[in-house]
DNA sequence: CAGGTCCGATTGTCAGGACAAATGCTTGAC
DNA sequence: GTCAAGCATTTGTCCTGACAATCGGACCTG
């Protein structure tokens, strides 16, 4: 494990236990790094990085201050599956189709292929607390990996990705909302005409290629986004 | 300005032209730093900077390449009135209150005064191309900025915070979805009970302190949140 | 007392060097 | 022909040293 990573694990333990009170100043770089016995940059990498994350804030001729605290996670790609479970809500999912499918033009367009040519199509329910919580229809190239209904009922997407050698860099969201369809509000157990929140996504691996084109709605009675965000300097 | 900051501006604005070819390799740090005069750590803050931004991946034993791009810009802290000025959409805003109050419990707990301590109450209709977009409600500390209705008027509250002298630093922000009540439907120009999207979100300045709470609602009918996500590895 | 000026403290930037770790290709053995 | 071992390439980590830019307070001056 390298050095500047153990030194921010331990400086991000020492404000989340409040060894390091909020406002507090650092102590300045170079005795820091003779107390450690480290050099001056490998403790200014550990220091950038907590920076990074929202919870130091440098200033010039005056120190390393610890942020006052607020700070939880900033937002990144998430897989709701893992969200929920790590929410202690029990997720569940259900699949409701597995099929290929010619792609539309719109498919075709989000993930780079020919239109006509053959995608995955899914269609999931996911659970929490054995309520229905969200509709899930994703569009998958048709030979990126074999997901077996079975292993995605007991776990999410992104993780029978990550586990088929994916690797997962970066995604195209738009969040927003609409009415329920007769046909969605009966899945969902919304009232006609409910209020649901919308998420599409397109998701890329580290080459570049689209793997996964989701089109979710959750129910607004019982789901949110929340996330945090960090003002890019 | 920097050294790494002019490299890292060149390589992107040659990443934006393709003159560097998605999947390229970028040759390595060491050629590259002793071509350009310049030391490999510099070399490699540069490139660091653009793989944070997603536009780069490296790879150890192999070299750094260019991302098959689609990264436009990742989610940052943004003002509504910047995103819709950026767009070309004509913002403008109708101040229809602003006017001291005592915090209710919420309030307090999200500004992190006491309950019953004078706000500032600001409420806000968002117009684009003319048109009503999203009614905004914000509640700041009494003291924190005068900001008088015409400043207001003619630009966004986070540029008027900023002016202040104001340095944003983080928010954590919760989006959700329901249906429009009577009143809202009314000065959105919405039917009754109409989908709205719905966002709240408290502000910190640098030194943790709480600068403004907002409850936002969006007709889901004309606006949708757009993003860019990394995978944070 | 008010205001500007200087100075110490601290982070920001940059150079140059050394070794470790991972990757992919080549080479060799069976 | 196939599989494994070795080697070159490239990024990852870490060190030392130096100077610049900025901030805040102390000090001096009017």
């Amino acid at each position: 494990m390298p050095l500047y990573y153990q030194l921010s694990q331990q400086l991000e333990a020492a404000i989340e236990r409040g060894r390091l009170a909020p406002g507090s100043l650092l102590g300045n770089e170079i005795d820091l790094a003779a107390r450690l016995g480290l050099s001056r940059p490998t403790v200014r990498q550990a220091i950038q990085s907590l920076v990074d994350k929202g919870l130091l804030v440098r200033r010039r001729g005056v120190g390393t201050q610890v942020v006052h605290s607020q700070v939880k996670r900033p937002l990144e790609l998430s897989s709701l599956y893992d969200d929920l479970e790590a929410a202690g809500q029990r997720p569940a999912t259900r699949v409701l189709r597995r099929t290929p499918r010619p792609a539309t033009a719109e498919v075709a367009a989000a993930l780079g292929v020919a239109e006509g040519a053959e995608v995955l199509l899914l269609e999931r329910l996911r659970y929490a607390h054995d309520e229905p919580m969200a509709y899930l229809r994703n569009h998958l190239p048709a030979d990126l990996i074999d997901c077996d209904s079975e292993r995605l009922e007991s776990t999410g997407l992104y993780r029978v990705m990550r586990a088929g050698g994916i690797t997962l860099h970066s995604a195209r969201q738009s969040v927003g909302a609409r009415a329920a369809t007769q046909e969605e509000a009966g899945r969902l157990g919304e009232p006609d005409g409910a209020p649901l929140l919308t998420m599409e996504r397109v998701t890329f691996d580290d080459t570049g290629r689209a793997v996964e084109f989701g089109s979710h709605v959750y129910r607004a009675s019982r789901y949110s986004f929340e996330f945090q965000l960090l003002v890019r300097p």
